[in-house]
DNA sequence: TTCCGGCGTT
DNA sequence: AACGCGGGAA
């Protein structure tokens, strides 16, 4: 069943986070700008990565890349060099495969639709919401850990395997027709605080999953293959065995998995990037 | 050692 | 619906 909020307790929780944010606010070079390419820049930085280490990434990328053309016509072997360390490297192809799309289907123009943002290699529900409403300024449901953590902490505080279908009406009765770019801030800052007093509660939403050690994964192979090429510009098939400190076999695997997703170039028996 | 979280793929 | 994907901080 749907929570029904009411005028009173809506304008109390309104009330509670946006205190909280004029004394808490935290200032980013992604925040309080309209340049859609630049909020979607950071927000792939920013899945799945805390905003204290994409911040410097993010200055970066957008010196050497600060149009959606610039990044479009780039060659990929420069995007992955900037995203070195960053993480989750195909996310550096999507971006790039993302800004050509929108060069060459929307004329260069962000679209401010959810349905064609969401069209876009690497944009999925949240990351368009999350354009729309910090780009476009435009009041739309947006959902992700931060946020989740607050209505779960506030309206679910003795409840597990809290689904998504129970906090998305809530977040749609407390959203302001005005000001939603900061009202979102404002929610995902106050997420960030009740996590750090509270054991998060974005653990007790039911699609939380508990990810494997990282540690000799085919993560670390993975990103142990592109920091090197980063590096040394080519590495054998051969020397991947002594990097990775694994059977020929898997290596071979690994690399072949980078090729597949186009991180990777493999002429013969080296390895270089795109 | 544990923690983290949105997207594409299967 | 379940799984794979980095790397740094706590």
């Amino acid at each position: 069943m749907i929570q029904r909020l009411s005028p009173q307790d809506v304008a109390h929780f309104q009330k509670q986070v946006l205190s909280f944010y004029h004394q808490n606010k935290r200032v980013f070079p992604f925040r309080d700008i309209n340049d859609p390419y630049k909020i979607v820049v950071s927000e792939y930085m920013l899945q799945q990565t805390q905003t204290a280490r994409v911040v410097p990434f993010f200055i970066r990328f957008i010196e050497r890349f600060p149009t959606v053309q610039s990044l479009a016509t780039a060659p990929l072997g420069d995007v992955l060099t900037l995203w070195q360390g960053l993480g989750y490297n195909r996310r550096a192809k999507f971006l790039q495969k993302c800004a050509i799309a929108v060069v060459s289907q929307f004329d260069g123009v962000f679209p401010s639709s959810l349905e064609e943002l969401q069209s876009l290699p690497g944009i999925g529900a949240y990351t368009a919401s999350a354009v729309v409403a910090f780009a476009f300024e435009t009041p739309v449901m947006v959902i992700e850990t931060n946020i989740r953590a607050v209505f779960i902490h506030t309206f679910f505080p003795d409840d597990e395997k809290i689904e998504d279908n129970l906090i998305i009406p809530l977040i749609e009765q407390t959203l302001p027709q005005n000001g939603v770019r900061e009202w979102y801030y404002a929610l995902m800052d106050y997420g960030v605080d009740i996590k750090k007093r509270h054991k998060n509660p974005a653990r007790r939403s039911k699609h939380h999953a508990k990810q494997s050690p990282f540690l000799g994964s085919n993560r670390q192979k993975r990103g142990l293959i592109l920091r090197e090429l980063v590096t040394n510009k080519t590495v054998s098939v051969e020397e991947l065995c002594s990097l990775l400190q694994c059977e020929p076999q898997k290596a071979e695997e690994i690399a072949a998995g980078l090729e597949k997703e186009g991180l990777i170039i493999k002429e013969g028996r080296v390895l270089y990037l795109p």
